[in-house]
DNA sequence: AAAGTGTATCAAAGCGCTTTGGAATGCGGT
DNA sequence: ACCGCATTCCAAAGCGCTTTGATACACTTT
């Protein structure tokens, strides 16, 4: 059923069901009424190619995954936002899609994918340091919003981001506060803008305290359950210890837990954990009181707001940037206390 | 830079530049190499609106994701099975797209999928018994292929599956074989078919060993690391608890193991925890030896296998359905042990 | 009665591509 | 010199929609 058909059909113009069916006020509303109603009988739907080609939007939105160097990784935090996205885009009449790429040839994707008319604009995701993918998208006029910040880039853009740093400054002096003075800092890839910031807010932490880093306490890698594990185990087993652990990801954190366990230490009472909680829907933080004490922020509801104000660009592409920082919140769940002497 | 312009440039026809570059042999090899290099340096890709208007294909893979009645969770499983099937679907010129919806409207939004023209295809995610959309696609001639299978469904249709009623039955006989008597079973929730074949596998090496089953014992639900603990903690603080747990999924292994972790008890040692394990590459499970007895098999795999089965299916409708059976693999890690007397 | 004003509808062009059904060109064979 | 026969290229139709610019008609208004 196309709508050629359907106008037939119904004795009318294809201008005038076209119109009925897209809410112009030139058709009257015993004539929209009598055109919807049929629509749904005949479940017409409008061919979305056929529209996009008409109107030159495609109303789809891309999202592109650029796999890592390991080449495996698969972000966890992902499903989360993509579903928070989903929401809004579903709910504004917008196809999600993605796209998956090899670190070389990123800027061919995103080019192609401007060329081809594929999207409408999409959503840059783990950006780096001074990132070349926002000059890229600027170049070739490709709307965007960014999923954190890019520190160094001078181009004025839309993101969303939450403030790391003050999290892990914050988190860090709550474990200063508790006695702790060698706290291991387990952080995600430093090529990554968000890792940067935490960085920065625990060194702040550290310093104002008037401690010293001890670089051996701090690693960074890909966030895996494995990666908080072995680290967490190789310094556990090191002469001097962390009595602390500040960790990127719950899913770390859990790594973390486990390295502590295999030594039969309890979080809390032998060594503190305080970790940043993306709220993953599948790995809760406990329900009545927290299981980590952690910085936490949703990624599904930073999914949610960061498609609405892609949206809003796209359908205003003139408009300002809106930048919007948010705060984590700080839970004190049962994984950190006071340093035993 | 479109089509026309490009062959203006050229002094060639659309006809001619369309047919160099999709390969067509009626253009000469001169003529081509000459056109291949202009639409690089022009940096010109066919409009995918216009060729899929055409051609009459979208070169477009849906998946559709129901949430379920909590409204809420995301299958932590998604993400790797994008990854998986994005390789396949990039290595064949397809996109990729995503569509969330909830339960109500599920028939609907295939229905209009279809009528759109917006997929070529899709994937059948968490088949149900008896899985109404398998009939509701066929009716409506949309390619699809399933992630695991629909028991009851008369249908020919094209599925990939793990043996899950082998691999909770043999895991259950390991079990048994190490001692244990009083077995814990953590299932997912038995609308899925997925859970159901678990449980058959689980019921009858429990049967099979003169055993009775205990009620108490098995639990249905969202497979969250909350939901692991919960269960395995009241079923711990149990008069006659379980001395083994049978877990559907790693994520909820995690959870068990905390609620082991809570009372001081030892995985392998005072309990012990053999779980099913999607190979998720942020939870991967050990590297030398595995920490959980599992029952393993990539999710990331059968979402390359099953993309490429639907390419397959969609390149000729009329061959024949494809049904795979994977085998899991048992591996035993820490976190079984003898039953301690 | 003529002119003006909305209102409700329509025919046709155009979006950028593929593809059908020719047409021009070059070349060997008679 | 003429006739096939490839080879190489082209003009134009068509995919299903939106949108421009008109048209037909029923009312006021002067």
């Amino acid at each position: 059923m196309n709508l050629k058909e359907l106008s037939q059909l119904l004795g009318l113009s294809q201008t005038t069901v076209s119109r009925a069916l897209n809410g112009y006020p030139e058709v009257s509303e015993a004539t929209r009424a009598r055109v919807v109603k049929a629509a749904q009988t005949h479940n017409y739907s409008p061919n979305t190619r056929a529209q996009g080609l008409a109107t030159g939007h495609s109303r789809c939105i891309g999202h592109v995954i650029s796999v890592n160097d390991s080449g495996e990784m698969v972000n966890p935090i992902f499903g989360d936002f993509m579903a928070g996205a989903g929401e809004t885009y579903a709910a504004n009449g917008y196809d999600m899609m993605m796209t998956r790429v090899g670190a070389q040839d990123e800027a061919e994707t995103y080019r192609t994918l401007k060329a081809r008319g594929a999207v409408d604009g999409l959503v840059v995701h783990a950006p780096r340091n001074n990132d070349d993918r926002l000059p890229l998208l600027t170049e070739i006029g490709l709307p965007f919003v960014v999923h954190g910040r890019s520190t160094g880039s001078t181009l004025d853009y839309s993101w969303l981001d939450v403030n790391n740093r003050r999290a892990f400054e914050d988190a860090t002096r709550y474990l200063l506060s508790l006695g702790h003075q060698r706290i291991a800092f387990i952080n995600g890839h430093e090529t990554l803008d968000f890792a940067i910031r935490r960085r920065e807010g625990h060194v702040r932490a550290v310093q104002e305290a008037g401690l010293t880093l001890d670089p051996a306490l701090m690693t960074t890698g890909e966030m895996t359950e494995e990666y908080g594990h072995s680290n967490a185990s190789a310094m556990l087993d090191m002469a001097d210890p962390p009595s602390a652990f500040l960790v990127s990801s719950i899913i770390c954190a859990v790594g973390v837990r486990r390295a502590l366990d295999d030594r039969g230490l309890k979080p809390g009472r032998d060594a503190s954990i305080v970790t940043f909680d993306d709220c993953l829907s599948y790995l809760g933080n406990g329900t009545a009181t927290p299981v980590f004490t952690a910085m936490q922020s949703s990624v599904r509801a930073a999914g949610a707001t960061l498609a609405q104000m892609l949206i809003d660009r796209i359908q205003n592409p003139r408009g300002p940037h809106i930048q919007t920082l948010w705060e984590a919140e700080f839970v004190v769940g049962t994984s950190t206390g006071h340093l035993k002497d």
